[in-house]
DNA sequence: GAAGATAGTTTGTGCCACGTATCACGTCAA
DNA sequence: TTGACGTGATACGTGGCACAAACTATCTTC
């Protein structure tokens, strides 16, 4: 199954490349992709990202510098932070996530729509047993 | 072509954690992979990660300290070094591969052999078109 | 042999991730 | 109500990773 191992590389580079493009990591991508339909606490953040809190600090705070995330303190929780896309990171999250998807299709041109469909199915199976 | 993107992160991370295992990040496995068959130059080492040269230096110092790798002067260039996996790194190479194989073909257990065999054709299809 | 190319290292910068400690706020029980 | 404890977030220190620019030492070429 190293034809596996190596297409998920070949998929890291293509995400690192279009962060590059727009001078993001991917994991600042991901944070971008996961604020675009949730406003949540870091803490959940950085469930999401699979990441302790104290990392979320660092990543959130950089974002922040750069314009592209705001922190507002929780409503319901004195203690709490919501994170959220600013306009510019919104701008950024959807254009990033365009040319990804163009960029991950484009490799995949070389298979047929049978291939296309029969390949994203079992993928999905492998992610969702 | 989102699957594919969540599948290259649970790949990402089934590599990360048997590194973890070994106290090893995602690029020092790499680096011990490509050693594996190999006694490359400390440029081409950079060439097959796709890393800057200096970035090289750390990476293969880091190993170094750590008994997995050996530095030895190039027999035909005074100024070249060649890298090659110590005993100790290359039983660390062989046990992870089996790790990372046994954790990757459970992963695609879900799968029959027959959608497995199509998976790792279609797969090999995208990494050589 | 001198000029330029090449292999590696060094240094400085910045991002990323972790663990630990700390602070502030919430919650729960006595 | 107040004290003890739990929880959300940050601060700090450490270390790996990656890059660019500057440097050293050795080829190579003319």
């Amino acid at each position: 199954m190293d034809a596996l191992v190596q297409l998920s590389f070949q998929v890291q580079r293509i995400l690192a490349a279009v962060g590059a493009e727009h001078d993001l990591s991917i994991i600042q991508i991901r944070l971008l992709g996961i604020l675009r339909d949730r406003q949540p606490g870091m803490l959940e953040v950085g469930q999401h990202l699979g990441l302790d809190k104290s990392s979320i600090t660092g990543l959130v705070s950089r974002a922040e510098k750069r314009g592209l995330v705001q922190r507002t303190p929780s409503p319901h929780d004195g203690r709490g932070v919501l994170v959220a896309l600013t306009p510019a990171g919104r701008r950024l999250a959807e254009q990033g996530e365009m040319q990804i998807t163009r960029r991950i299709t484009e490799l995949t041109k070389v298979l047929n729509a049978t291939q296309r469909k029969e390949f994203t199915q079992l993928a999905s199976v492998l992610l969702n047993p």
